[in-house]
DNA sequence: ATCTGTGCAAATAGTTTGCATCCTC
DNA sequence: GAGGATGCAAACTATTTGCACAGAT
């Protein structure tokens, strides 16, 4: 089932109405590649207001369909939930750019902190900073 | 070499000068366990004003002295650089709580994601969310 | 004496809320 | 037709900036 589909589902089930700026904030992400900040959503359809934009983010963040990813600036960053493409992020300080990772060596050192720690861990967030190599050779 | 000692120290090779503001942000950090924010910081301080909170964390944080940690919510906390004692965050989402954690594991899975993506890493923030044992306790 | 650091107040940026209206169910 | 969803504008919170003055060197 496609991400969209399963959104509009768990909404749907949640009790959530569907109007025209939720839709087009749903089709956004799931058009999009990675994290995009509530601004940029804003700015990239017409005719929805800014709050609408917030108040959804904040329905699909509780119902778990996307995610908030702080990648360090004033503006926070959400992306698509999609378990079987779970992935952290590495933000080059030059250029800004996002490019997303996987370790299950990472994953595997989280799940042994949580065990160790008594927590009951919900979700994680892992950001890496530096240079990508793009910024890298244009800095040589 | 204590951390305060080094903090003045690099401050005054970088050309600022020592006034009443800076020190007495230096010395709540000298002196604190965890993250702080910059509202809590300037909340704890008697007759300085904000922005001269913010303006020595631009400063502190552009010398390495102290690092920007994400916690997640609207503010951002702030902590001492020690090398020495690299650590990461657990938040409890339930009280807030703030626990600091390490794992060598966790430290060699970011390395191998640094040289496998070409990225120079500067740094990095891992933060782990759940719900802490007292407030797993207090739930059931 | 000079020039940086500081405090205050105003300006900004991101996010949230109140409310009248529109649209889904 | 009723009640949630939306857009607008105003409110709020965290942070930044402009400026006059105090204080460090």
């Amino acid at each position: 089932m496609t991400w969209s589909a399963h959104a509009s589902e768990q909404l749907d089930q949640a009790g959530y109405r569907s109007g025209s700026a939720r839709r087009q904030v749903v089709d956004l992400f799931a058009g999009a590649e990675c994290a995009l900040t509530a601004l940029e959503i804003d700015s990239r359809i017409e005719s929805v207001g800014r709050a609408s934009v917030y108040r959804t983010l904040d329905q699909l963040e509780r119902l778990q369909l996307i995610q908030r990813v702080e990648i360090g600036g004033d503006a926070a960053g959400y992306e698509r939930v999609d378990p079987a493409a779970h992935h952290h992020h590495l933000v080059c300080g030059r250029c800004g750019r996002l490019s997303p990772f996987t370790s299950d060596e990472l994953e595997s050192a989280i799940e042994a902190v949580g065990r160790h720690s008594g927590f009951a861990l919900a979700s994680h967030d892992v950001v890496l900073r530096g240079t990508c190599p793009e910024c890298q050779a244009a800095d040589a």
